[in-house]
Formats: structure tokens, sequence, C-alpha cells
DNA sequence: CCGCTTCAGTTGTACCTACAACCGATGACG
DNA sequence: CGTCATCGGTTGTAGGTACAACTGAAGCGG
């Protein structure tokens, strides 16, 4: 447990740094030519998307794109305007909003997620071997689980059961 | 190339935007209340204080940083209000400018740089297997190479001819 | 029923970044 | 030498994010 990094541990980590700084920007630039939509826009579109009715409350909205509240509040704010969200207060809880995608915004998604994958084939999967694939993962799951001890963004398996975070392809 | 990702594939790249999405802001969390700097900031301040005479030319130093020309102008000039860079012409070529770190700048990178190694430690490399640490390094390195093919960026051990061998005036 | 606390979202402000327009310096060329 | 294209960098501005303060609904104890 030294103060500084190894020599390992350093070429790892400047490397990470590098891609966190760069691929937002790579996602953005496409999304936002292609489809006037931001990355964070689109995942906001496309968990909405997955949800049965296409519906979500802002909450578990906002936990499934790993944003903050007030972020989401003001994207989906937007959103609305543009016509590819509806906002509705939630019938049973007066405090909660359900956020439904449109048929345009439906229609945004399916337009949209082809050249998206796309991108992310080119800049990162494929870029990598099938065991590096797997190893990412595992990886990006370690670290999540220490960005966001409580497993409340992100959507991960809860670690309760079976989970074994030491093990890597 | 199949049109979406496989399942695989999916994982990997869900928990790979969790991190790209979390990561900057537990970064920049813990320097903006340790230090009042930015990630982004402590970058600029560290490159310069590895440098010879703490002096890089702006070019470079966006290089080094993964940075555009225009955000590195902006966040030097508040750097240098706050009396931790400055900024002087070069001599040997009217159109560059050299940034050097002062000495307030090079005690602020001294105090913080403890501090932000613990959290890096924290949450990244503690995390990780010393397998899975190596692991990283080859994935963040190819990933880097589609990002960023000609490698101006992250000053990779570059496939680029002849090397950039270059001494900052 | 009243008051307190927590929850779910929204709004307002300050800040940072991206994009594009711009300027002076440089270097190639005739 | 002039002209032109390019380089290196700065500046203006629009847009997105973070943080904090705020509103209103639910839940709980008395």
């Amino acid at each position: 447990m030294a103060e500084w990094l190894s020599e390992d541990e350093m070429a790892a980590w400047v490397r990470l740094v590098a891609v966190v700084e760069l691929l937002p920007g790579v996602l953005d630039g496409q999304l936002r030519r292609d489809a006037q939509v931001t990355h964070f826009d689109y995942h906001v579109l496309a968990m909405l998307s997955e949800a049965p009715d296409r519906t979500l409350r802002m909450t578990e909205l906002a936990t499934r794109t790993n944003a903050t509240l007030p972020r989401l509040s003001h994207v989906v704010r937007r959103l609305e305007e543009r016509g590819l969200v509806e906002r509705a207060p939630c019938p049973w809880d007066g405090r909660a909003t359900n956020a439904r995608l449109t048929d345009a915004g439906w229609a945004k998604v399916r337009a949209t997620a082809p050249g998206h994958v796309a991108t992310v084939r080119e800049h990162v999967i494929d870029a990598l071997t099938p065991e590096q694939v797997t190893q990412l993962a595992g990886i990006a799951d370690a670290v999540l689980r220490r960005l966001d001890p409580d497993g409340k963004m992100a959507g991960l398996p809860g670690d309760a059961p079976g989970g074994d975070r030491r093990r890597a392809g």
C-alpha cells in the first residue's frame, strides 16, 4: 500500500483516465451529429424504451442512467419540450412523476440505435478480443462496487447472493 | 458483425458506461473538496510538475492532458489568475505560449497528490487484482488506439513513425 | 388533527466545456 | 519582398452539469 503507484498501476491508470476523458466526446459527437441528442439523452430514451409501457418513475430512471435527480429533471424537461418524452404525476403517489416515451421518442430510439451500436463496436468492442471483453466486464464491475458501494446506480446485480467479486476470466 | 451486441458484450459495455459516467464525479469531488481544483486542473498541474523546468508549450500540454486547445486555454487562464501557473510567449516562436508551474502551483501539487492517489487506489486500483490491473492496461490501450488513432492524445508509446521526443523550449 | 421528518422532484445559479470565429506569427512561394 | 495558407493560441457564446435551496406530498408520533 505505497503512497504512490507502481509502474504497472500507473500504466493502467494513465490509460484509463485517457479513455474516460475521450470516450464521452466520441459518443456525444456521433449522437449529436446523427441524431441531435447527447449520449445521456440517448441513455434516458433507451432505458425508457426497454421499460414496461415505456414508462419509468424519475427516481428509477435516474438510477438506471447513473444520474442525479436534478440532472435528470433538467434533461427530461428538455426532452419533453422536444416531444420525445412526456411526464405525468403518478396516481398512487402524489410525489412521484412518471416519464413515458412518446411515439416520436420511440421512433427516435429505433432510428438512432444502429448508428450508436456501430460507434460502440468501432471504438470499443471490436478493439478487444472476446477474452478482453470478458475481462472488461469483471474489471468494470469491480470498480463500480467501489464507485457506487450501495449499488444504487448502474443496476448491478445485488452483491448479496452468490456474487464473487474477486474472479476474473 | 451483428447489428446488436451479444450478452457478454452488453455486460461489459453497460458497466463501462457506468464507470465512465461515475468516475469523473468521484475524482472531481475529492479534488474540489480537498484542494479546490477540478480533476482536469490537477492533471494540468501534474503534467507541468513532471516537465523539465516545470514548463510546457500549450499544444504539448493539451496533448498530455487529452484536451482541446480552447479548453486548455480557458483552464490555464483561470489557473494563472489563481497564481498556480504563469504564461509567457515563447522566445523562439512568436505564436507559441509556454505555461510554467509557479512555486505556489508546485506546492499545490505536492500537497494534493497524496489525497488524490489515495482516491485512485480506493476506487480503482485496490478494487482490482494485480492481473486485472495488467488486463486493464491492455484493454484501455486497445481502446485508446481507436478513440485516438493518431495517438495525438494520451502520449501513447505510439506507432507514430520517428517518435515525438521533443524538448520544451 | 398538528407538527416534524423524510421523500420525490423542480428550479435557480454558478461553473465548465464545446464549437466556431478570430488574430498575430510563421513559412512557402513567386 | 508581398501574398497566401497554415500554425498556435485566445476569445465569445451557447449549452449542459453540479450544487443548493425550495415546493409539495407522504408518513409518523403525540
